[in-house]
RNA sequence: GGCGCGUUCGUCUAGCGGCCUAGGACGUCGCCCUCUCAAGGCGAAGAUCAUGGGUUCAAAUCCCAUACGCGCCA
């Protein structure tokens, strides 16, 4: 019988949850939930200078908002719950203490009393020499009598792991493959620091099995830490779970991705009015596709699909431009009433008042296939609830074209007769004035266009009288043309 | 410096020895629709598969070097 799939997210609390971070976290719940599995969240706050409670409500925020519930950790920046709780790393800090003696105790890990001093100057004489700059284990076989010297000299230290001196150990890696390291290179590393605390290292291997994670899915920043990782799992005697290492995401420059490319962190992609299902497609397409290479998908059919081999190795760039394609897809396929839930803090944010003046849901629904990003919805429906501005260029070119004014004139006096103010009717009668005058409907559709909206561009004409409703539309064409 | 990873259209990718005169998507360009802008439809351009050697009847696909990029250790 096959064990239960766990997987997990584990961030630092060191600041927001960047895009790279995100996908991490969408790949780690995707392949929980394809499998019916767990899909856990852990702090890993025992850096306790940069950890923050403000990063972990970001956090969590984020991770919130992009719709990857978890099925055990945090309920909020100090709680948490779950069978394996407590879920903040520096709430368990005994637990590591406990294996950490058993290590000590059972000679796989030892005091190491050099200094910061000794250290670097071990490191420069390595590098003047050429060779690897690499703890040399100078404590690794101290005696007895020789560590009482150091203690009773009142000299501090650090606990290092005993790294095995030959073979090598091979990372059986999901994506990868088989990836093998040398031992021999492998340095005794640091598991408990001079200041009394466990290491990023010591933490995760320790928290990943005894919260029982089948599978660690996580950044390929990782992978070179991964030959250390298993060892203090052999040396414990615990069998290692399964790795996955995703490869990172750059910016359009070929870097890595950070904030000179613009936004990184996920509250920026919210407020800039991404919807989270983009988020999640989009996220879930860079460095990951179907052999159909198919690009948009529910849910339902990411977690039916998702697979970690289908992964790709090499780095991805991050492409907004397709993020707005996939975007405006997303925003078109939303039900108008449901579109409004989500635009109106867009709204009130701008300042716009749509409580009075035409039917927020008409307005909306005439310009829906337009919207790329929420935050540009009130830019695209402003001029239903606010006083005509004019753009200086539409103003020149197509009011200031000559009989323009008298089109709009003429028009105001013959649209105040019109007995019906819906579309088929507006645009027969208007047609039938274009005529009547021997114009070309661009010298009439235009000024009327601009009148009313201030631009060139904007949602079908007649529809958009309709909406806009007769009062403003008249008034709107005579306050016009006395501007021109 | 050592170790590790990577390299297919501008971008995301398909491809796992013959179906590849390298497919799709975004973007770009053109045409259609049309009252503008979008959306939509149709079509086009765009990749000597990083480079150089092998292996093979046959390589983007397997092997080895080199280059470049990146990560980790410090």
């Amino acid at each position: 019988m096959s064990q239960k799939i766990r997987t997990r997210f584990a961030p630092s609390p060191t600041g927001f949850l960047h895009i790279g971070g995100a996908r991490t976290t969408l790949y780690n719940w995707l392949y929980a939930r394809r499998h019916k599995g767990d899909f856990i969240l852990r702090i890993e706050d025992t850096d306790e200078v940069r950890s923050t409670d403000d990063s972990v409500t970001a956090i969590l925020d984020s991770v919130t908002w992009l719709g990857l519930n978890w099925d055990e950790g945090p309920k909020d920046g100090k709680t948490d719950t779950g069978p394996y709780s407590p879920y903040f790393q520096m709430q368990r800090v005994h637990i590591y203490r406990k294996y950490l003696d058993q290590l000590v105790d059972g000679g796989k890990a030892y005091r190491c009393y050099c200094t910061k001093e000794e250290l670097d100057e071990m490191r420069r004489i390595a590098q003047l020499e050429k060779r690897p700059p690499k703890y040399d284990g100078r404590c690794r076989n101290l005696t007895p009598d020789q560590r009482k010297a150091q203690e009773a000299a009142g000299k501090k230290f650090s606990i290092r792991f005993k790294m095995p001196t030959e073979g090598a150990t091979v990372v059986d890696d999901a994506i990868r493959g088989q990836v093998s390291f040398e031992n021999v290179l492998q340095q005794d590393l640091v598991i408990w620091k001079t200041t009394d605390g466990p290491t990023y290292n010591f933490c995760c291997v320790i928290d990943d099995h005894l919260m029982e994670m089948t599978h660690v899915v996580r950044g390929d920043e990782h992978l070179s830490n991964t030959p250390s990782q298993i060892q203090i799992y052999y040396a414990l005697g615990w069998q290692p779970p399964k790795f996955a290492h995703l490869s990172m995401i750059l910016g359009p420059d070929g870097s890595k991705l950070s904030k000179r490319h613009g936004a990184t962190s996920v509250l920026e992609y919210r407020d800039q009015g991404y919807l989270p299902h983009t988020m999640r497609n989009y996220l879930a397409l860079l460095g990951w596709s179907t052999t159909e290479s198919q690009q948009l998908f529910t849910d339902e059919d990411l977690i039916s699909k998702f697979d970690l081999e289908g992964c790709q190795k090499s780095p991805a760039t991050f492409d907004t431009v397709k993020l707005n394609w996939m975007n405006g897809e997303y925003i078109r396929q939303t039900p108008i009433d449901e579109l409004i839930k989500l635009a109106m803090p867009f709204i009130e944010k701008a300042g716009l008042n749509v409580s009075s003046g035409p039917d927020l849901k008409r307005v909306i629904a005439l310009e829906h296939e337009k919207f790329k990003l929420l935050s540009e919805i009130p830019r695209l429906i402003e001029f239903f609830y606010k006083p005509v501005e004019f753009d200086p260029k539409a103003f020149e070119k197509v009011l200031k074209a000559p009989g323009a004014k008298d089109v709009l004139l003429g028009l105001a006096e013959d649209l105040a007769q019109a007995p019906s103010w819906t579309e088929k009717p507006l645009e027969e009668r208007i047609r039938a004035f274009v005529a009547a005058k021997a114009l070309k409907n661009g010298q009439v559709f235009h000024p009327i266009r601009v009148a009313i909206s201030g631009r060139t561009e904007g949602p079908t004409l007649f529809l958009m009288m309709e909406v806009m409703g007769k009062d403003m539309v008249l008034s709107r064409l005579k306050e016009a043309a006395a501007k021109i």
